[in-house]
DNA sequence: AAAGGACTTGACCAAATTTTGACTTTTCTG
DNA sequence: CAGAAAAGTCAAAATTTGGTCAAGTCCTTT
């Protein structure tokens, strides 16, 4: 299957080079001038983003963000140059790599190509998780805020793990007892209601918040 | 589309059996009876696999092995009972699961239907639209206009997610009520004039559009 | 066997949502 | 234009849902 790699740069010259060679190599591309266009395009789930974050008449900030919330793929940024202010401003994070212009089309080539080799070998068995100063190690099966560890119930870590591996998305108390208690597991869903309060409790008072947000009339859902 | 399901196990009658009610059930069944057809069958690229892993004349782990490299679905054991030892050899590994010999039909089909439906969820968990400025996202269920989150209630966003995944077609407040609220849902399709009603206030607010459409006499529509 | 922690259950309350029905406005038709 | 039908509005009533709590059960561990 081929990846998709979404490109976004106001400059249509540099967006169809881009597009033309990255085809070339056997990948599947979709390119947007825009921010507008950015968001529509990111319909098709890409599996890596190429984006300029200096492009004149948009916030790169807020552009970025926008994506994160809606897509777990990596993004590699073009741009003239990153600041120490950019990696504050939250541009950087896990998964993220940028590539300063002027760059060499080997070099774009070769680097999502890592990318793509790496985000695969860690979408099968990511270990670790970081979530604004939160960090969840699944394999020790332990949870830090700084320097503090905050202790889980084997239950209470399971339906943390379950969420924070399917962060974003919501699941019912149904799906959620079903997927950590098993499927013949028998009881009532209702149960959940209270490792969920539990879990907001102790990560609340820690970090002072709570990660695990309600959709009403739905169910729960880890705030990426 | 119908789900394609594998059944690997040396005895003629089990798998026959297996298949006869799976095809009931309405899911296209292969079966192989030893490790050779197995691979052979894989070829059909199986949604699932019932795999029975104690069989004579195969070494299980092995059959497993080739059968992971080589598609991707979750596997489902058919065994007298998981050791431990069975576990640490690999055997199951994320999305796979194991059934204790003897068991129920039901129960087969039972933990079959989950593991589609949880297999089915991971390879399209990103459902996003695109609406002129405006994302909708379905599996965290969130709108956004730009940068600012519009929330919808559970009933407003179902109406808004069968609108949008229909986009362009106009469904009258019958049609859209059984859709929403289900087939056997009693009671006034009136209600859906207050539901669109307040999910264009929000979306008016924010985004100065309606975006549902009113065909006169006939029903709504979802406008891109 | 006692103790302690983890897990479950069911009941209750407050909050949020959904529904209802009366009423107004708009649109269409003759 | 008048009247009828359809669609929209509004606020109150009804219902559903999620959070909380306390008590009970089930395991382990000592």
């Amino acid at each position: 299957m081929k990846y998709k790699i979404l490109i976004v740069d106001d400059e249509v010259m540099l967006t169809d080079l881009l597009a033309a060679h990255l085809q070339n190599e056997g990948y599947l591309t979709y390119t947007a001038n825009g921010a507008e266009a950015a968001l529509r395009q990111l319909t098709f789930a890409p599996d890596l983003i190429l984006l300029d974050i200096n492009m004149p008449d948009t916030d790169g900030l807020s552009l970025c963000k926008m994506i994160r919330d809606n897509v777990a793929c990596p993004i590699v940024f073009l741009t003239a140059r990153i600041t120490e202010q950019d990696k504050v401003n939250g541009f950087l994070t896990g998964g993220d790599d940028y590539i300063t212009k002027p760059f060499s089309l080997p070099e774009v080539t070769a680097r999502i190509a890592a990318h793509l080799r790496r985000d695969e070998r860690s979408r099968s068995s990511q270990k670790l998780f970081a979530a604004g100063g939160l960090l969840v190690n699944l394999s020790s099966r332990t949870v830090f805020w700084q320097e503090r560890e905050i202790s889980f119930s084997k239950r209470e870590f399971d339906v943390i793990e379950f969420l924070i591996t399917n962060a974003g998305q919501v699941f019912d108390r149904e799906r959620l007892y079903e997927a950590v208690w098993g499927l013949e597991a028998e009881g009532d869903a209702g149960v959940i209601k209270e490792h969920v309060r539990r879990i907001r409790q102790k990560l609340q008072e820690v970090t002072g918040r709570t990660y695990i947000e309600t959709v009403w009339g739905v169910g729960y859902r880890w705030n990426r």
